[in-house]
Order: C-alpha cells, then sequence, then structure tokens
DNA sequence: CAGTGGTCTAGACCACGAT
DNA sequence: TCGTGGTCTAGACCACTGA
C-alpha cells in the first residue's frame, strides 16, 4: 500500500505477471489507463514501464491493437565493445601496442565494396598488435579512408592507437559489428604467439561519418578471448 | 520554426552537436533547463532525449554535476539471439532439427559449478543438430536442471527443440552469454560436416528463473557463420 | 547547502491502424 | 471510425552529490 509509486514497480510488476505465466505468451494485457488505475498512478508511468519492457522484446506494442506478451521472444544482448586500453585497464593490466605496418595501398576488393569506394582507391592501412601486460592481446588489422580528415596523414600512430586516435578525432554516425571465428594464419599465429590453425575470436566493425565511411577494422584475439554479456 | 517540438528533433540536435565537435568531449553541456528555453519545449521532452543519449555511452550523466561529453565513448552494440527457427526460416530456410542424444547424468564439474549445483548432481543432456534446409547450421551441447519443472521429464525433445520448449515452458528471469571460438573436435567436426580443428563460432548461455538455473547451452555454429548488429 | 538530473502527475492532442 | 499507444506540457517534489 505505499503511496510512492514508480515505474520501476510497474516495470517489476509486469514482468513478474510475465514470467509467472499470469499473463501468457500471445495474450493481451490492460490497456495504459488501465494499468494506470490498477497502480493508481499516471499513464505516464505505465507507458515508461510498458516501453522499457517493449525495447527488450518481451512485449508488442502497436497502438489500436494493445500491448501483447511476445509469443518468442527474442533475446537481446547488449555488448561493450571494448577500447582496448580501457578494457586491459579495467583488469588491472598494463597496456601496450606496437604498430607493425603502416602504408598507403589499395586494398582488395572486398574491403573496397565493404566501405563502398572503388575498387583500386588507396587507403591507410595499420596493422598493430595490441598488448597486455607485455604479451599478445589482439591483433588489428585497419583500413582508414584518408578522406576522413586531412590530419590522418600526419599522424604516424606509433604513440597512440588508431582506435584511440579514430576516436578522439572523427566522429561517427554509424556502423556494423559482426563476430566469427577465424583460424590463425601462420603470420597472425606468429604475431599473437599461438599455433596457426588455432581458432581466433575475430572483430570485424565498420564505421561511417554521415555517408563517408571512416574505418574497416578487423581485430583477432588471442585463443580463448571471450565476449560476455547479460541478459 | 516548426512550432512542433519532439524529443527526437532534440535528440537529433544533441547528437549533431557532439558529432560535429561543437560540444567537445570531456566538456560539460547545458543543463536541461536551458536546452528546453533554448528548443522551447517542456524540459521533460529534453530529459527524455538526453536520457536515450546517456544510455547509448555517448553522455554521463551526474547529479548536481550536469551532463557531460563522454570521453571515450564506449560502443554498445545490442545482439538478437536467435531462437534458431525463426533465424532459418527468416533466411527462407527450411528448419528442422535432429536429437543426438538424451540423458540424465552428472556434468562436469565446470558446468555444475557454472550453475551453481553440487558436483555429481545429476541433470538432463541433450544433444542437438539444427539443420537449415537439411544441412547442419549448429550444433546444441545442453544441460538441463531437472528441477525446473516436472514436465521435462516427460518431454522427449523429439519433436520440438529444447530451446522452443523452454521458452514456452519455463521462464527466466536473467542470464549470462558468451561468445567465443572454438576448434571443431573430431566429433563436433563430424556432426557438422566440416574439418576437424576448424575454427567454429560459439554461443554459450547460461538462464536462471530466480534463484535457480534452467539451462547451460553450448551452440557451435557451422564454419563461417556470424553474429551481427548495427552501432 | 544548492544545483542538477530523476520522476511523477493530470490533462491534452495526435497518429496509427484494426475493424 | 475510434480505441490505443505516443508524445507533449507545466508544474511539482525529490535524490543525489559537488562545492
Amino acid at each position: 500500500m505505499s503511496r510512492q509509486q514508480s515505474w520501476q514497480s510497474v516495470h517489476d510488476e509486469v514482468l513478474r505477471r510475465i514470467n509467472t505465466r499470469i499473463w501468457k505468451p500471445g495474450e493481451q494485457i490492460p490497456n495504459e489507463a488501465d494499468l494506470a488505475a490498477e497502480f493508481s498512478c499516471a499513464r505516464t508511468t505505465v507507458n515508461r514501464a510498458l516501453r522499457e519492457i517493449a525495447k527488450t522484446g518481451l512485449l508488442d506494442r502497436r497502438r489500436k491493437a494493445g500491448t501483447r506478451i511476445a509469443e518468442q521472444p527474442v533475446a537481446k544482448a547488449t555488448f561493450d565493445i571494448p577500447v582496448m586500453r580501457q578494457e586491459i585497464e579495467e583488469g588491472g593490466q598494463t597496456y601496450n601496442h606496437q604498430l607493425l605496418q603502416r602504408e598507403v595501398t589499395a586494398p582488395p576488393d572486398a574491403v573496397s565494396d565493404a566501405i563502398g569506394v572503388k575498387h583500386g582507391k588507396r587507403l591507410l592501412r595499420l596493422k598493430a598488435l595490441h598488448l597486455a601486460d607485455c604479451r599478445p592481446y589482439a591483433f588489428e588489422d585497419r583500413w582508414v579512408n584518408l578522406e576522413v580528415t586531412p590530419k590522418v596523414n600526419e599522424e604516424l600512430f606509433d604513440n597512440i592507437s588508431a582506435n584511440e586516435w579514430l576516436l578522439q578525432n572523427v566522429p561517427y554516425t554509424h556502423g556494423e559489428i559482426s563476430f566469427f571465428a577465424m583460424t590463425a594464419s601462420p603470420d597472425a599465429a606468429k604475431i599473437l604467439n599461438c599455433d596457426p590453425g588455432s581458432a581466433l575470436f575475430t572483430l570485424e566493425r565498420l564505421t561511417w561519418n554521415g555517408p563517408i565511411a571512416v574505418t574497416h577494422v578487423r581485430m583477432m584475439f588471442t585463443k580463448d578471448h571471450k565476449m560476455r554479456a547479460t541478459l
């Protein structure tokens, strides 16, 4: 009977009713106004609670059709995409990085296509190794669009990783990311100090600043690296 | 000069100021009341816009300290964790699954520890293969807590995948998920019809219903599987 | 202590879309 | 058409937390 309601208590109570099957999958639940009356709060408060739940996929909301419990909720997991230095230093280790290669050259067509430039157009290629406590942590293979900012030509990336430099100098508006598994090539294996043929967890990321591509990067992590999140 | 404002226009304008470095990393931005005045809208509207941006990690908000642009925004990517049937059928393929093994036995200690039961306590183990157009798609290795519901003993899982059955019969309140790369063991390779030693993208998931663990599952995908998301 | 974000309310109008 | 969610507003009080 507490007088002080909050959108979180509504949120929790609705979740409870979903989890205990008081409201079953596929079923329509009362509308916002009715729930507001039940919980003696404003409709806005109910709206906030339901909106948050809907974002997790557990509720389906449509005007006029009302709110329904999702039949097969698609779980969503949010991962923090690491900024290497932070990730490593938060683990109490020392971060370092080594620039392995820096050149301006034409990328493979697959990369040109991915970032939407003409085949043969030259980009800045950087290869670098990220280290934790002086042990290999991740191998980075990156292509940077030179049109993104003139300053990129002047930067050697020997004292700062491209990762951090880009974050500080070139904003991005959107991007795509994918995770997959790769077999370690002989060089990758040598660089990461693992056996050739090892299974490497790999992250590939493509970022855009409005209409122009900023960078395409592939990060190969050392063996046994895991990417975690909570549901 | 449109009279009709919305939290989205505030949202977009704030994003623009961040991206164009009108407001620089680390800098404090005007408080909600001032922004509301500038945009001639209610403070609630500004609040909604800033709250959404803060959730992406681009803004740091603290009472009294105000709102600042994050120095090193940690990108967040939200992945939809697949329900196999849906994922495959959405790709226009036919879904099938085969139960490969069903037994009640004690799991390795690592699994017992993960789900928090005593070593030696017996669980239901299921191994299954998910197929797309009758070709191997993912190999599932699952442990189910028998205490989760008595019905689980009666279900053979020959006509429905454990994935779907659990979703329909046992709610979960929270969980953990991780992605990593694994080398295909000889059996896994045989089942997935790939070379032993191939790099397999693997998903491991542990779900809870309140204090009790529901299931621990490991999904090994066929070679070249990618998990994608937008930033 | 006082400034700032966090939330709540009552009431209003609007937009979508099922029927 | 008209029920339902989506959003906006003005005003209020509260909860943190920096100075």
